[in-house]
DNA sequence: GCCGACAGATTTTTT
DNA sequence: ATCTGTCGGC
């Protein structure tokens, strides 16, 4: 085995050398956090102080956490590797739940009710509460109800401090949406921590037992965890207290959906005498983006200083690009991607990042117009299809036939003549009689020989795979189940009928790599996008800012750089979103290793028609040394048309976004007007803050 | 219970 | 511009 402290700086040594009690990493961008994790595992493994199951490590997506158990493969060996625990919150807490579900509200085979299944049922609730989905959407219920729940606030606790007529539906779905939850024994995403923690902080035998098994707790991306996540490891940290926690403040984006990024910010003072170690040295981008990246996040004051710093002195300008419109943009980014590939580039060096998902599409049809190979990460999950979420209803039923979630889907999907009434009866008449919903389908008392008729595929095929399920590959039990069912015949002529049966192939190709179907279901439950993402490198990756995080690219182009898109519009007058919205800027700013384009449009459309657009108020912080500025043709001749000859010095009726002429600099866009201080970007110059009241 | 036509929202980010 | 949910007629 390789001694896990070769190749490592001085304070990642330092880091992976810090063994036992609390230890606090701050690691910036690109500082080799990943490699700290894992060769600190090593370490632990390496010298004996820790055996392989005593170490539990939680990542942020399960694709971190198939790296890291990677890398520790290669460093200690296959045979150990596997031993650890590793995984995501959620992972561990479905792991806790399934293991100790005897002290838990929900049985063994509970399912995973995801944010969609979870609206419907808010939905449901609503509709049997007479609340109006018009003026109080499902949706808006149900990030209220989720808040809540990361915040640890029970039903009554939030129906007490309701201020809003919607949190007051809110409140009142609350605890009906619980219940709901419960007769589907289900847990959402919220659920597969708190009940976990629940489960912990009350039965002490239970956390003793985990807390021997576990001895030390490693964390990644710790600024990002949020209130139960945090309580979670806290109840399962030992008195040895060793937990190592890793993370930046500068990166923590998550804060929308509860995260607090106190907890990296306080951990010295929760647990005093702590090792603290700070990664500065950055590994991955040149100097000019790490300065602009730095001057970015500089501007922010809710955090820990800190300024990163490389080796690397060269490097290419960051590039600015000024364009009309959200299509010229797609357009002089996919030229950009192509000049890049044809210089010698791989496609799968590039990320396209932007703020929503929304603006993928343009990117996505000029992509494919020029042939260059790309693939969307998020929007609509694989996983999300209805094609997939159908056939996996379908599975879901053999592991657990009184899934009414799982029922209903594919009764809607594939039963003519039933709906929700019929759907309702069944639900009682198993609950009063004491029989699975399934069973219940072959009932005399609850249905038409007609409709049992109409269920008699569906039935067979659950039956026969639970016969088989046992000793067969879940491949071949799939098909078996989709074929039989009539699932896949159902497919035939419908919609997009091609697209939708070669996702169930891709489904089945999936599931073959699975020996039995609960773990099966859980994963598919629990697995994002990104996660997704194969390291083939060879086509350009288009995600949000927030997919971004954690990867790097030899070339980003972070485009709708834009007041109202980043910062984004719900942002603006809040101070400490703002404050996120910037390093969120920053998070992709820091994902590019060799060159970054910051490109803003003067146009965008949106809802079908094309608005105005201001560019970013964060592109005024660039530092002017570092940067390049491209008006991308069309606007310089718009400029030329606009050429004040020394007129650029009267404000009167300038505004942001606006493109002048400079007699000094030639064409720019003005990104600010502050008093008579104005801020633009010139073609070759960069950024430049001129004063108005001075003569040209 | 089903289907088509229309109205309305949608766009912040995700395990 | 597109998608989703609702409503009315069958």
């Amino acid at each position: 085995m390789q001694n896990a402290l070769t190749s490592l700086n001085e304070k990642q040594r330092e880091a992976v050398a810090a063994l036992h009690g609390p230890v606090l990493v701050l690691a910036g961008a690109g500082s080799g956090k990943t490699r700290v994790l894992t060769h600190r595992l090593a370490h632990l493994i390496g010298t004996k102080t820790a055996t392989p199951q005593q170490l539990l490590a939680v990542t942020f997506t399960n694709k971190a956490a198939a790296e890291m158990r990677a890398r520790v493969s290669a460093l200690v060996g296959e045979a150990a590797a596997r031993q650890m625990a590793l995984g995501t919150f959620h992972g561990l807490g479905v792991r806790l739940l399934r293991a100790q579900h005897k002290y838990a509200p929900r049985s063994a085979n509970f399912t995973i009710v995801d944010t969609t299944d979870s609206e419907r049922l808010i939905r449901e609730a609503c509709t049997s509460l007479n609340i109006s989905p018009q003026q109080v959407t499902p949706r808006n219920i149900r990030s209220m109800i989720s808040k809540a729940k990361s915040t640890q606030t029970s039903p009554e606790a939030f129906a007490a401090e309701v201020q809003s007529p919607i949190a007051e539906a809110a409140a009142r779905v609350y605890p009906l949406y619980e219940q709901l939850l419960a007769q589907n024994d289900g847990y959402d995403f919220d659920d597969l921590i708190i009940a976990p923690l629940q489960l912990l902080a009350e039965h002490e035998a239970v956390r003793r037992r985990y807390q021997q098994q576990w001895r030390w707790l490693s964390v990644d991306e710790y600024q990002d965890t949020n209130p139960p996540q945090d309580a979670l490891l806290k109840l399962l940290l030992g008195p040895e207290q060793n937990l190592c926690a890793v993370g930046d403040d500068y990166q923590a984006i998550y804060s929308w959906r509860g995260a607090q990024v106190d907890h990296i910010l306080q951990f010295e003072t929760q647990f005093p005498g702590c090792t603290t170690i700070y990664l500065t040295q950055n590994y991955r981008s040149t100097s000019p983006i790490l300065e602009a990246a730095n001057q970015i996040i500089a501007v922010n004051e809710d955090q820990k200083h800190k300024e990163l710093w490389t080796d690397e002195k060269t490097g290419e300008a960051v590039q600015v690009l000024a364009v009309t419109s959200d299509r010229a943009e797609a357009s002089s980014v996919c030229t950009g991607v192509q000049d890049a590939i044809e210089a010698g580039g791989a496609a799968g060096e590039c990320a396209i990042l932007y703020r929503t998902n929304a603006q993928s599409r343009a990117f996505e049809e000029e992509l494919m117009l020029h042939n260059i190979p790309y693939q969307i990460v998020g929007g609509i999950r694989f996983y999300d299809r209805a094609e997939i979420k159908d056939a996996m209803a379908i599975l879901h039923l053999t592991v657990n036939p009184n899934s009414a979630l799982a029922l209903e889907r594919i009764t809607k999907a594939m039963i003519v003549g039933v709906g929700l009434k019929t759907i309702a009866r069944i639900k009682l008449y198993a609950r009063e009689h004491k029989m699975s919903l399934i069973e219940a389908l072959s009932d005399d008392a609850v249905l038409t020989s007609r409709l049992q008729a109409s269920y008699a595929p569906l039935t067979r095929a659950l039956a026969e795979a639970q016969s088989q399920l046992k000793d067969s590959p879940m491949g071949a039990t799939m098909e078996q189940l989709l074929k039989g069912s009539g699932y896949l015949a159902s497919l035939k002529d419908v919609e997009r009928s091609e697209e939708r049966l070669e996702n169930i192939a891709e489904l089945i190709n999936v599931a073959a790599g699975y020996t039995d179907a609960a773990s099966f279901i859980e994963d598919v439950a629990l697995m994002s996008d990104i996660d997704q993402t194969t390291d083939a490198k060879d086509r350009v990756l288009c995600m949000t800012l927030h997919a971004a995080k954690g990867l790097e690219f030899e070339q980003v182009w972070l485009v709708g750089c834009e007041e109202g898109l980043l910062p984004h519009r719900n942002s603006i007058d809040r101070p400490a979103e703002l404050e996120e919205e910037r390093r969120l800027l920053y998070v992709g700013m820091t994902r590019a290793k060799r060159q970054l384009t910051l490109s803003h449009a003067s146009t965008r459309t949106l809802h079908g028609e094309s608005l105005p657009q201001a560019p970013s108020r964060f592109l005024a912080d660039l530092p002017e040394s570092v940067t390049q500025t491209d008006l991308a043709g069309e606007a310089t001749a718009a400029a030329l048309d606009d050429t004040i000859t020394g007129g650029l010095w009267d404000l009167e009726g300038r505004d942001v976004g606006e493109i002048v002429s400079h007699p000094q600099f030639g064409p720019g866009v003005i990104i600010q007007i502050s008093g008579s201080l104005i801020t633009c970007v010139f073609e070759g110059h960069g950024v430049k803050t001129l004063d108005a009241s001075m003569a040209a």
